[in-house]
DNA sequence: TAATCTCCTTGACACAGGACAAGACGATGC
DNA sequence: GCATCGTCTTGTCCTGTGTCAAGGAGATTA
């Protein structure tokens, strides 16, 4: 059973107080402030504070107490879980607009790293919990958003749990198209994309190894699948209809997220 | 790639309309409406109504509506997946005093069938909503619930995507183990569990086929860490400390449910 | 230009767990 | 008692994915 590398640890936070209007935020429409009125906006403003963490930072770790929530802003946070002999599943993967850290518990039970560059607009915990219970449009905000996280989590079970490596892969691409339409808008034929975890993330994440992944991906391009640039990180879905066959989706027309 | 059996469909609901006091609910300290005061239970008295399921029934179906939501009062809820060509995958188990059901989106993208005879008590969802918004109590053990759940579920991630059958297989009794140490309490030295799933739903939970499951089974048995009386649904754990090594746990200390 | 470094790809082989098949065991009914 | 049925166990073989190992490609630095 193959340990996975020892990250490079460049750990700690590089905390920035900051200060940008909620107004003209990049995540208004759909963070968990967003169905905030103008008042309680104002609230939020005083105290919030951003924080930035550089590609490959940890934010917090399993079992340490995590004395903040909040928003990610910009950037990609993996969670991740890892066994004692170094064995390592990615068990979340936060985007622009996501909501971080665990609220009514001091600690959580996984580490949050930063994927690339990333910044989180974040509250203090206990506040953050006050506002919580005075604030309606917060709560229930975070609860849908909770309850959101709760479904996609049991579909990556089904992933993990039943579908082959190809569908993984397949799946994994499907999702990160979907996630970049929202912020970009471009589903056109043939769709372009920009893969947020490198090959080492991508098998943590999928339950796989590296060196699957990269087969899988290699075999999809040559079958015209897919096509690569830049690398391994710019990736073009050519067919679209056929991936998604591909990746195992559930026969019933459940209309998923 | 195997099929699963497809199950003998004595599929629909056996509704029972039934009342019973709140205040000598066998869940009344865990459930949803835990953290109501006296007025607010008599509100949800006045409209909660009791749901009746023979094992093997299915209570919801994957992008149908759901039209109540409720708390699990006795047996047991398997929440599955399931994939055009029959794999199956439990994503969610529920115990009683879980929490079923999908507040503010009127489908589920699971399934959810009765494991054993099951007993729901349930409120129509859209009322439901409507106290989640009017209680505060309410909402914020509803978000608390499904936070932890979302948790667990993570944790299942790992399972099903870094654990060998043998540590799942360990995994699955540990926790059968904790969650039936709340409902009875008898956490002795050798401890005695009822295995609320067969070995094929184990297998659907487990990421696993039958045949692995049981082989499993059989070597622990063999290994001399787990008796088995009356057929294989009761198992005594001989070794908890070894079988609990065995599952793998995370090597930090956090502190897991 | 070469020396590193990091990340990705490719090849050869091994093995955990899946597939298929045949019984065994216990419960139920006649 | 004996047949039947569902569930679990066991045996044999097979395959998808892991492991180990080497090498390529692009970026960065000297």
């Amino acid at each position: 059973m193959r340990q996975s590398h020892p990250k490079t640890s460049n750990s700690m936070i590089t905390t920035e107080p900051r200060r940008a209007p909620c107004e003209s935020c990049v995540v208004r429409e759909r963070a968990v402030c967003s169905l905030c009125n103008d008042f309680e906006m104002l609230t939020l403003e005083g105290v919030k504070r951003y924080r930035r963490f550089e590609a490959g930072a940890t934010i917090a770790m399993a079992g340490e107490a995590l004395p903040f929530v909040g928003t990610v802003v910009e950037g990609h946070v993996a969670l991740t879980r890892m066994m004692a002999d170094g064995r390592r599943q990615i068990v979340g993967l936060l985007f622009a607009s996501d909501f971080i850290g665990r609220p009514l518990r001091p600690y959580i039970t996984y580490d949050a790293e930063a994927v690339d560059d990333v910044v989180l607009c974040t509250f203090e915990r206990h506040r953050f919990e006050t506002m919580l219970q005075e604030t309606p449009a917060l709560e229930s905000k975070l609860l849908a958003m909770t309850l959101d996280e709760l479904d996609a989590a049991r579909e990556a079970l089904l992933t993990l749990g039943r579908r082959t490596a190809r569908e993984k892969v397949a799946n994994f691409l499907g999702m990160v198209a979907r996630r970049q339409a929202l912020d970009e808008a471009v589903p056109v034929g043939a769709v372009k994309i920009v893969l947020p975890l490198g090959r080492e993330d991508m098998a943590s994440f999928l339950g796989l190894t590296i060196e699957t992944v990269s087969r899988q991906m290699t075999a999809m391009r040559r079958e015209g699948l897919i096509e690569m640039a830049n690398g391994a990180r710019e990736v073009t879905l050519v067919n679209t209809d056929l991936l998604a066959d591909m990746a195992g989706e559930d026969g019933d027309g459940a209309p998923l997220g």
